[in-house]
DNA sequence: AGCACGCCGACT
DNA sequence: GTCGGCGTGCTC
């Protein structure tokens, strides 16, 4: 016997419990999970609509307490289908229990009962309402009598009714029974309303018409996309184009021209990307017929903007990665932009990457896929490269925009003309020359995955680790970890290549770069741009908006100064240690660092002025920065890609990591060491063990927090279905041994930030 | 959301 | 007793 488990009314009710239905013989073939069917419910076996959301052989419930689904729906394959196929398919693909995959996929309406606003009226005159007060008063109708005096202003002899109430007050603070309201509301006393708020982040706004002119390159590759549309072909494409090319511009043609074919379009942007700029953008283009989520929007609001999708209010909905969920009925196109940022992927569970989701949901929706980068992650151009999606370059920068001369200065060089300073000669002297020409500057610190690596100020050398080539780590007590294997190894007091004595960890703040710059030109206005100045809710924007309006010439900052923000009068950008992120105790460190650097660049020179870069560096010879300097993306690609290839990391062979996590630090290393073991048996009994690679366990990077321990094991195989079964087989396997009940286990395949 | 059950005060 | 109002819990 087959059975199902079933959510009875989506919308309303939470998806916590679904309730577990026989598939009679005759519905086997349709009952698929996401199938729309009619189901009995409750003691009167009422039919109600639901959704398969799984399918077993197993019986959860007393088997004679299950009853049989009734009729599924023909052509029910809906748009909340599609999303229950996508959430099992979210499931399976990256390792979630249904119920979360579910929940991210679908909004859940209970949060959003303060956004619907309920309330109650009276359905007859204050008079007579008066004179059924005082029958229930008579007939202590406790309930009925609360509910009405509330309609009656404080002790006015004067029957003066108040016009509505609200009904969670009602039911809340006056205690009023819901089958009170309801019959009531029989008698006819009284009349229930449903009115739903919503609500728009921007209103509505005239459509102006701004025919834009696209350059040669940008119209090839929106007709080859537009065409490919018309034909009727769904594909992915990854558009690599240099920062300032004008991206957005291909997008909007592409987007106006599904739109008119009356297909909806979902526009992905990586978390507080969003510039105002863009913004306006959009709405110039589309009018009203465009909602934008943020992060920051409640689930109430969130779910708001999916209702306006879903009742066809709206053609585009741009937001990060949740946006992708948007309940189009036929939606036509997903954009992805800057696609290899890493808030694509989701750091609770499902930890999903929105990238492989977009590629699943416009297979189930029949939507083309865009992403689009000017450093696309290895991932994608393999891909690309394999042809399993088209590529096109936008190779130069569109309009009065020429890309900037790139300069390298080798810190070590500095040292050895005695400029201790954080500057080089070279950058202060171009600092001066903007200052005195009134032109911006931005300086950008490199601050990204810094977790106290070592190197040597005199020659550049950092301590690795001897066998996974990622930087050692120091810790407090004089010992250097490695956290991928466990390597250790003590401090060294000279440095083991040029026996400099120069050597310590490494670090330098944004407070103090504000410092020294306003010490040496203290006639500059500086403006300082991290996590402690962005705390207020719109810091960000004050200071961004503050810089447009040339309210400072300098602009200290991390990397959240990068990303796609326009500032025509910068024609300096200096980039102050452009190694830092390399050496990140993870194997992305190389393509971050890259990525990095190419968008600081390309802030420089966005308007008609010419920029230029400096990058401060101690290893210029590194292929990461000396690529980024030359804007050589397939030289970089090569490079990293052979890196990969050799130690076999993403995209080269697919990796599972196994957090283990524990109040109780003996538990979590017995407990990560069973399961190491564990995963080694699998591979030998699957006999693939020479393809596979199990590292570990070691302490996390992060191996304390909030007082739980953490430990790592790392599994490299190059067939991702392998690394499925494997989690599987772990998690029967946790749930036998007694030996994890004090222990948190995660899965993440492909990881994208460093635990 | 709907239905039933159990509790309580009021009235036959 | 028993009826109607009220509050609560459950639905595979």
């Amino acid at each position: 016997m087959h059975y199902a488990d079933i959510i009875v009314d989506i919308s309303h009710e939470n998806l916590d419990k679904s309730y577990q239905y026989s598939i009679p013989e005759e519905f086997r073939e349709e009952a698929i999970i996401g199938a729309l069917v009619i189901v009995p419910f409750g003691k009167g076996n009422r039919f109600i609509k639901g959704y398969i959301v799984d399918i077993s052989e197993t019986a959860k419930w007393k088997v004679e307490l299950i009853k049989p689904i009734h009729q599924i729906v023909p052509n029910g394959l809906v748009i909340e289908s599609q999303l229950i196929s996508l959430a099992y398919w979210i499931k399976e693909t990256f390792g979630a229990t249904m119920n979360d995959a579910l929940k991210t996929v679908i909004p859940v309406k209970k949060s959003v009962k303060s956004i619907e606003k309920k309330t109650i009226r009276l359905a007859i005159s204050a008079e007579e309402a008066g004179n059924y007060l005082e029958v229930f008063k008579k007939k202590n109708n406790k309930g009925r009598v609360r509910l009405l005096e509330a309609f009656f202003s404080d002790s006015d002899e004067q029957p003066q009714a108040i016009e509505e109430l609200d009904y969670e007050l009602a039911v809340n603070k006056l205690n009023i029974a819901r089958t009170t309201i309801q019959d009531l509301e029989k008698i006819g006393i009284i009349t229930t309303k449903v009115e739903r708020l919503y609500r728009n982040p921007l209103s509505n706004r005239e459509t102006e018409y701004e025919s834009i002119l696209l350059s040669k390159e940008q119209k090839f590759i929106a007709d080859e996309i537009i065409r490919d549309y018309k034909a009727g072909f769904r594909k992915t494409y990854l558009i690599h184009g240099v920062t300032g090319s004008g991206k957005t511009e291909v997008y909007l043609e592409i987007i106006s021209s599904v739109i008119k074919q009356g297909k909806k379009v979902i526009m992905l942007i990586p978390e507080i990307a969003l510039t105002y700029q863009t913004v306006m953008r959009f709405y110039k283009r589309f009018g009203s017929r465009i909602s934008i989520m943020n992060s920051r929007l409640s689930q109430g609001e969130r779910y708001d903007q999916f209702m306006r999708a879903k009742n066809g209010d709206i053609d585009i909905m741009i937001g990060p990665r949740s946006a992708l969920f948007t309940p189009f009925k036929d939606l036509g196109l997903i954009i992805m932009d800057e696609e290899h940022e890493s808030s694509y992927k989701s750091e609770n569970p499902p930890k999903y990457h929105a990238r492989e989701v977009a590629i699943k949901r416009g297979e189930l929706s029949g939507a083309s896929i865009i992403l689009g980068s000017a450093t696309p992650s290895l991932e994608s151009y393999k891909k690309a490269l394999q042809g399993e999606y088209k590529l096109f370059t936008l190779p130069s920068r569109n309009g009065e925009g020429r890309m900037p001369k790139i300069w390298i200065e080798d810190l070590r060089e500095e040292l050895k003309k005695k400029n201790k300073s954080i500057f080089s000669l070279h950058l202060k002297e171009l600092i001066q020359d903007r200052l005195n020409k009134k032109e911006q500057i931005i300086l950008f610190i490199n601050r990204r995955g810094y977790a106290g690596f070592v190197s040597c100020r005199s020659c550049g050398f950092v301590m690795k680790c001897p066998h996974c080539d990622v930087s050692l780590t120091a810790h407090n007590n004089g010992t250097l970890i490695c956290h991928y294997c466990g390597h250790e190894e003590s401090m060294p007091s000279k440095c083991p290549s040029c026996g400099s004595k120069y050597i310590a960890a490494f670090g330098t703040g944004t407070q103090k770069v504000e410092e020294m710059v306003k010490k040496e030109f203290p006639e500059a206005r500086v403006l300082r741009m991290d996590t402690d100045t962005t705390k207020t809710k719109d810091g960000h924007e004050k200071i961004l908006s503050a810089f447009a309006n040339q309210e400072a010439d300098i602009l200290v900052g991390t990397q959240m100064i990068v990303k796609g923000h326009d500032f025509p009068m910068v024609t300096l950008v200096g980039i102050l240690a452009a190694d830092l992120s390399l050496y990140a105790s993870d194997y992305r460190a190389a393509e971050r660092t890259y990525q990095l650097l190419v968008q600081a660049a390309g802030r420089a020179g966005r308007g008609r002025l010419p920029g230029e870069v400096v990058i401060q560096t101690y290893q210029p010879e590194h292929y990461s920065i000396s690529a980024a300097s030359n804007n050589d993306y397939d030289g970089f690609y090569k490079q990293e890609m052979n890196y990969r290839d050799l130690l076999k990391y993403p995209p080269a062979a697919h990796i599972l990591a196994i957090l283990i996590a524990s109040k109780d630090e003996n538990k979590a290393i017995f407990a990560a060491k069973l399961l190491g073991g564990a995963a080694k048996e699998w591979a030998e009994t699957e006999q693939i063990t020479e393809d596979t690679i199990i590292i570990g366990p070691a302490a996390a990077v992060l191996s304390k927090a909030n007082d739980i321990y953490r430990y790592m094991i790392y599994v490299k195989q190059s067939d991702y279905k392998y690394l499925i079964l494997l989690k599987n087989y772990l998690e029967g396997y946790i749930n036998f041994s007694e030996h994890f009940e004090m222990c948190n286990v995660q899965f993440d395949f492909n990881p994208m930030n460093s635990y």
